[in-house]
RNA sequence: GGGCGAAUGGCGGAAUUGGUAGACGCGUUGGACUCAAAAUCCAAUAGUAGCAAUACUGUGAGAGUUCGAUUCUCUCUUUGCCCA
């Protein structure tokens, strides 16, 4: 027998899957299609085992899929726009287009390698002018639609990577790429009219049965729909404004306002615009973020202005009226009323400025004198010293009956509030999406005219300067149409926008007049299964699920709302970290492992400090390079291993160990094989013993249950207990009738897994591949002894021999006929007995 | 501070959804082969007591429901993620 040679093998099935274009996919209405779409991967260099394990999850599926004779499409392409490029670019010089197919070329052989089931036909790259162009077409019609505006708007602005962030973008108050501190800026941007959607996306989620609750409540506090009321304050000052309006969850809490906050932004900030000190408090102001989260951490100071607000349903208490840096413009109106008894933002903001306050809530357990003193009470309980709304329950029959109050008085409005913004989509970089707009001498926006799309990137520009390269470069930033002078946008679109649709040009990825082609998306779409990582959980997700909504609306030809029809969230790879005695990191290839002790390789003096298994992050340099992985021990062992240690969902850790052992597995597999195969050689077919049929069924059953349910990694422990099964049989039977069809059943189920090794295995059994999912039949098992456990007042006392379907009486005779039994048995009377069929017998005895 | 998860041997994890807890793998120990090592093969491996058959304890802690709870309910502890 010649040792299996994993390299002989992978290569030739590679080859030849490319060469018969095993995996292109057409449109088949005989068959029922299923889309399998992994997240595609930004082309950084090189794969990562973050890669490797999405992928192979997704192959798995699509193997599955395929040989259930599913019409699958699995393909793969490139989120190819994005900073690192223009980054990397910048650094060495180089074209950032040259930097990115370079990646992807390497990655694209690094993939193949891992023997995906991939349609390489429908490859796609956003940065591609073949993908851009419908991108600037969608713009244009999402334009038209009213879906897109321009506004004036403070942005998170990255001072390192010289950008604008979307809020979802910044981290703790930083970059989350570059990780800079984020700072406010006043700029022109693009926004998508997200929010026009709020209440769709949110009940969208309702019907997507086969996400995560996790990511489904990520979403929905994202969007985060809160339901209050308007209400309008009076306004008593030198200025011409006679009202602010407010927005509020907690009406209730009325009767304990005691100031007004208005945002630095908020139309009254022109009359102030002359005051210096207004000016020194509004710049004090940018320092902080723009985020929720930046104004909850960040100090509260406000601007005291010589207006005062009434309280609509006290016209006695007149309040004074601050700017305020924790008040967002773009929440609600700009505006809230301040109640600090119950509201611990409120509660510091008074305490600073020594304004009053006062207790309306108490807690259930608290009288009437109740008085709020080191910490606002934001509990539930009963108000007080509020007049006609003494006695509510608060919140939850206090905030409606004070809505329909004020209501009544017409002094406020019912109203639902969404924290979900408009996403702004201008990005003041040069390696993205080119918005297809112009502006005129006036400053006119202007669509460019449909037949002179593309917008193309221009090409050999100079990188190396202070902001947006793009406003650099004068040549393209000037046109001429027509006699007229325009100048082009130079902001590009956020590299979220392409990865938006990208989902539906795999269906189509060729059609040239349209971003898609409507019979190709009417059969394929939505995508049955989307495959990737929690961490996009709000951001992509989200997008995607917008941007087919934009599509939708007021178009025809477009019926998809929701595009992902299941997710599945994959864990993280993750490895030990080490550190040297400088507290530098150490990559694993440095450290030496002797007597369960890490030392360096190069000097084995030194002890190296371990530290907890983090995900694999090249800051860290916890990370094992797969090519090198998969050139020592062929694609199925790693894919074997990735998928073996941890359920798909939890993270895994990187083990040499179980690397090695998965690579071992496969040999013995090979050696079983052999053995298998000179059995079946043999004509001499005369044992009829059908212990492996009944086994290969209970296996075929077992395994596909854990496909449907992404039990991966219990699959791979059914592939070894399959491989303990057949080793020992084989030895114990000389000539066996039934080996050969179960065997064959058996390798199919494995192909998902292992499809080099399972397609060598069948091929050298002289069997093509035209291989289809074998069916199971438990039925089997009908006349077959099985176990039954027997408990004696519920504790397990023997575990006997029986007939399947055996009745309870016929049972009882032999459990009272049974020696190790009779102990528990004998002189004692039996109370009750719990009979489950064909499992357990539960005798419940007297003492 | 709020929301959602999780907790099972030395480790990663199984458990037909209320029915033999610890499948399968890693590690460890012992043995075979070998001059030796590696590789390979065989065996043992939750804890306690026992030569053993066996018995008792045991799924973060405590209660409850049940003939029976890793699984369901309540309280608590620790921990992870998301939002603030």
């Amino acid at each position: 027998m010649e040792r299996y040679n994993f390299k002989k093998v992978e290569d030739k099935w590679q080859k030849y899957w490319d060469k018969t274009k095993a995996f292109s996919t057409k449109i088949d209405r005989n068959k029922k299609k299923f889309y399998c779409l992994e997240m595609f991967p930004y082309p950084s260099g090189k794969i990562h085992m973050g890669h490797v394990r999405n992928y192979t999850i997704g192959d798995v599926l699509s193997r599955y899929k395929t040989l259930q004779n599913f019409n699958v499409l699995h393909p793969m392409g490139w989120d190819a726009f994005g900073m690192p490029a223009e980054n990397a670019a910048r650094e060495n010089n180089l074209d950032p287009k040259d930097w990115t197919n370079k990646n992807i070329d390497t990655m694209k052989k690094q993939l193949k390698k891992l023997g995906l089931s991939i349609d390489w036909d429908r490859e796609i790259s956003t940065c591609s002018e073949e993908y851009y162009k419908h991108q600037q077409k969608f713009f244009l019609e999402l334009l038209e639609k009213g879906l897109i505006y321009r506004k004036e708007n403070y942005v998170n602005w990255d001072p390192v990577d010289e950008t604008v962030l979307a809020n979802e973008q910044v981290i703790d108050g930083k970059g989350w790429r570059s990780g800079a501190m984020v700072e406010r800026k006043k700029l022109n941007q693009w926004f998508f009219n997200i929010s026009k959607f709020s209440q769709d996306l949110l009940d969208g989620l309702n019907d997507l049965d086969t996400w995560p609750n996790k990511v489904k409540t990520m979403q929905k506090n994202w969007i985060g729909k809160s339901f209050g009321c308007e209400i309008d304050f009076k306004i008593e000052g030198k200025i011409p404004i006679k009202n602010i309006k407010c927005f509020t969850t907690r009406p209730d809490t009325l009767f304990g306002f005691s100031f007004l906050a208005v945002s630095v932004d908020h139309k009254i900030s022109e009359f102030y615009k002359k005051d210096k000190d207004f000016l020194k408090f509004k710049e004090e102001c940018s320092k902080t973020g723009t985020t929720e989260e930046a104004m909850a951490v960040g100090d509260k100071i406000g601007f005291k202005t010589e207006l005062t607000a009434i309280n609509p349903i006290d016209p006695k208490q007149k309040v004074p009226v601050y700017f305020a840096n924790f008040v967002l413009m773009d929440y609600g109106f700009g505006a809230v009323f301040g109640c600090p008894a119950h509201d611990q933002r409120d509660f510091d903001f008074a305490k600073k400025y020594g304004l009053q306050i006062k207790t309306v809530v108490r807690p259930y357990d608290k009288g009437d004198d109740f008085q709020v003193k080191d910490e606002s009470y934001t509990g539930p309980g009963i108000l007080i010293n509020s007049e006609f709304l003494n006695g509510f329950e608060a919140p939850t029959k206090s905030v409606l009956e004070t809505i329909n109050i004020l209501e009544e008085k017409k002094i406020g409005k019912k109203k639902t509030n969404y924290r979900l913004k408009d996403w702004g989509v201008s990005r003041q970089r040069y390696w993205g999406c080119p918005i297809p707009i112009l502006y005129d001498e006036n400053g006119e926006v202007h669509p460019v005219p449909k037949e002179m799309l593309p917008v193309k990137l221009p090409e050999s520009i100079k990188l190396n300067v202070k902001g947006n390269p793009l406003d650099h470069q004068e040549d393209w930033k000037k046109i001429n149409i027509d006699g007229k002078e325009y100048t082009r946008e130079t902001d590009t679109l956020d590299t979220f926008v392409c990865s938006s649709w990208y989902y539906l040009r795999f269906c189509s990825p060729k059609e040239s007049d349209y971003g898609f082609n409507k019979e190709e998306i009417d059969y394929w779409m939505p995508v049955d299964q989307y495959i990737g990582g929690v961490e996009h959980a709000i951001l992509h997700l989200l997008y995607s699920r917008f941007f087919s909504r934009a599509i939708n609306y007021q178009n025809k030809n477009f019926d998809i709302t929701e595009p992902f029809k299941s997710l599945f969230t994959q864990g993280m790879v993750c490895h030990e970290t080490y550190k040297d005695k400088n507290n530098n990191w150490l990559s694993p290839e440095q450290v030496e492992k002797i007597n369960n002790k890490f030392f360096l390789k190069d000097n084995s003096n030194e002890e190296v400090k371990v530290g907890p298994s983090e995900s694999m992050s090249k800051s860290k340099k916890n990370v094992i390079d797969p090519e090198q992985i998969i050139e020592s021990y062929g694609a199925d062992s790693v894919r074997l291993f990735i998928l073996s240690d941890s359920p798909p969902e939890k993270d895994v850790q990187w083990s040499d160990q179980g690397m090695i052992s998965s690579y071992k597995f496969i040999q013995k597999l090979w050696t079983l094989h052999n053995s298998i195969k000179s059995k079946i050689q043999k004509e001499d077919e005369t044992n009829e013993d059908k212990k492996i049929v009944n086994f290969t069924n209970q296996t075929i059953a077992k395994i596909t249950d854990n496909l449907e349910k992404f039990n991966y990694n219990v699959i791979i422990a059914n592939l070894h207990e399959t491989y303990n099964f057949f080793t020992n049989y084989i030895k114990e039977n000389k000539n066996i009738k039934y080996l050969k069809e179960c065997y064959e059943k058996i390798i199919i189920c494995f192909m998902p897994i292992i499809p080099h090794f399972s397609n060598e295995c069948l091929s050298d059994l002289g069997i093509d591949d035209k291989s289809v999912w074998p069916e199971y039949d438990l039925s089997f098992l009908e006349n077959e002894q099985i176990k039954i456990v027997i408990q004696i007042n519920g504790k397990k006392r023997s575990i006997l021999n029986a007939k399947k379907n055996i009745e309870e009486r016929d049972l009882l005779k032999i459990i009272k006929e049974d020696k190790v039994l009779e102990k528990y048995l004998n002189q004692k009377t039996i109370v009750k007995t719990v009979y489950v069929q064909n499992r357990l017998m539960n005798i419940l005895v007297n003492e």
